[in-house]
DNA sequence: GGTAGAGTTCGCCTCTGGGGAACAAGCTTA
DNA sequence: TAAGCTTGTTCCCCAGAGGCGAACTCTACC
């Protein structure tokens, strides 16, 4: 790939839009029936009928008595997802070890189209219920992995992600400018990890360090629990160390290409 | 739903039908690049560019530095597929269950689109290594899971998936022939669960039996060993029962809609 | 600094695909 | 049983979408 500009804009295909339109609406509504998802989403009956029949005969949907759902061939494009991230198993190992040794939420998680996505989640025998799941996706400048990765990902990257953020109230900390996130990235960058004392969740508390491939971020690792359980001296004590020799693992046992 | 038609033809959307090729070829190459798909799949190098800014757009698919890979929304995409399937928990408590029980792999498929699909995989404690994962596909013909399937699938809708079997002989004692096919079923509807005796994999012997809702079958449990270790006197005897026990199990627990 | 190879853009022309209306097929009600 | 409602399906038409080829740009590597 000779050229990588950041995010352009290009040509786009509509009917392919209207096809991941309907393909969400799928994915959201329980069972949706033909006329129900042409009345959400505002098309005719007949141009989501043939995206329908499009879909199911590309096996991505199916279509039972009371109306289409997922298939099971998404299931199977997630294994295939798994299996396109270079170490996943190294991942894995090194998350679980790390659940286990703090006995918390330990998650590793990527940058992907300016969020952070969580590849995968382990849980320690007293760690606390969270919504999150794997696939799931967060904003970056609210969470410890987010900015984790963002401190350590090239700045005109950096810099656009930061430009394109929301800057919502999500915790009671959440950083809501520019001004102070730029600061934080820095603290970040110096003592080698992120942390997020709730500002995306109320009553969370985690930590997180970046996994590198030479230069480059290639993700990060955090632990999440209870603040009522996290003290300030975990959070820059043991716990932090915890993480970091965990991303530490993971650089090590990375193979790389 | 007013009418629901056996599998008709209906209008496709050409785009969208490239589109999904596309994204096809992204699983399962090596994060190809804009010219590699062009030439494997035989379209212009400014018709692939746009679908892959669309997919990109979409946030299905990522672009990195070496090429394209599947985003980590699909991951997400598929905890909705497991949230659409009705009592998927009860399903896995059942099928680990079993898995425990037997200390062989145990699975539940069910039928989607002529085929079997993995929902969920167990492994006991000495089980095989098989290649098989959730999201993953068989044909009916040829799998305990897929006979136990069309055993009590209604009539028309069992002759139609069978009109279009392929009939490869894919193991040993693969059933090649519809009429001996409809021989098997009849003898599976009787006995109340279906056997796999090295016909789908060689060296692999699976039990299966059916799960129903009143009167239509909703998926189908399993259990898989090494012919080596499952004699005839198994087959047709505990491990039948354990694996109708747990599809029993399952449909007991079963919260009907 | 020139060439080869990648990705991107542009404009043309065709034929696709979205919309509306008519049609068919089930349920429900009287 | 017939009428009426609601759903899915089909058909046709015409605007404009989208596939292609060629031109352009940008790196990387001699």
């Amino acid at each position: 790939m000779a050229n990588a500009p950041n995010e352009r804009t290009g040509r786009r295909i509509q009917s392919v839009e209207i096809a991941f339109t309907v393909l969400d609406a799928v994915r959201k509504n329980d069972r949706p029936s033909v006329t129900e998802l042409a009345d959400e989403l505002g098309h005719s009956k007949s141009t989501i009928h043939s995206h329908l029949q499009t879909l199911e005969s590309e096996e991505i949907i199916v279509r039972e008595e009371d109306g289409y759902r997922l298939s099971l061939q998404v299931l199977d494009m997630a294994n295939d997802v798994r299996d396109q991230i270079a170490n996943y198993d190294v991942i894995v190992d090194a998350v679980d070890e790390l659940a286990n040794e703090t006995g918390e939420i330990a998650q590793f998680g990527i940058e992907e189209h300016g969020h952070v996505s969580y590849l995968y989640k382990a849980r320690g025998n007293q760690a606390v219920e969270t919504a999150s799941r794997a696939g799931g996706k967060q904003p970056m400048y609210s969470t410890s992995l987010g900015k984790a990765l963002l401190a350590f990902l090239p700045s005109d990257r950096q810099e656009e992600i930061v430009s394109k953020a929301a800057f919502e109230q999500r915790g009671p900390k959440t950083i809501t400018d520019r001004a102070g996130l730029y600061e934080e990235l820095e603290a970040t960058a110096e003592r080698g990890y992120a942390i997020d004392d709730e500002e995306n969740i109320e009553g969370l508390r985690c930590v997180a360090a970046p996994v590198r491939n030479g230069t480059s971020v290639v993700g990060a690792v955090s632990v999440t629990g209870p603040a009522s359980r996290i003290a300030d001296d975990d959070f820059h004590g043991e716990l932090a160390e915890s993480v970091q020799r965990a991303a530490n693992v993971i650089e090590l046992n990375t193979k790389f290409s």
